[in-house]
DNA sequence: ATTCTGACA
DNA sequence: TGTCAGAA
């Protein structure tokens, strides 16, 4: 069996997750009911995670302490799709690197961008509460 | 004992 | 986001 495999496999219900993640049952079931995670579901329809959906929760648990909500990190978890995608293709020195964790601020700068050309626009903000340290970037 | 959905003094 | 209800 792959390792992609492995990861996507439906394993633990949405305690263990909890405990995991540090985050409430409210929050996790909340980001699902936005599509910013996919579970599987058992036959008595109790949500099943793997670990892909595992470190995607702990991803966006730490934009949500960055200040972000849910619009801005749908935008920010797109972008890093596209953004591994072209890193794999312009670096051909890295073998096995660990895309997630090191994107993490590229994402952000490329976030940043599209929030100011947003609020120019008189767009609702998609992040809340103290962020404006990274404008200095 | 756990989890699910819906709703809000 | 918390939390409670009613059902599975």
């Amino acid at each position: 069996m792959s390792d992609q495999n492995r990861r996507h496999m439906a394993l633990f219900p949405i305690g263990i997750v909890t405990k995991l993640t540090e985050l409430t049952a409210r929050q996790i079931r909340y980001y699902e009911a936005n599509h910013l995670i996919q579970p599987a579901r058992s036959a008595s329809n109790q949500r099943l995670f793997s670990f892909h959906d595992i470190d995607r929760l702990l991803t966006i648990k730490s934009y949500i302490e960055k200040g972000m909500n849910i619009a801005g990190i749908k935008q920010v978890m797109k972008m890093g799709q596209a953004a591994s995608k072209s890193e794999a293709r312009s670096d051909a020195t890295d073998q096995s690197e660990q895309p997630r964790q090191d994107l993490t601020d590229v994402e952000l700068r490329q976030f940043l961008k599209q929030q100011i050309i947003h609020r120019q626009l008189g767009e609702t903000p998609l992040i809340r509460g103290e962020l404006h340290r990274f404008y200095q970037n």
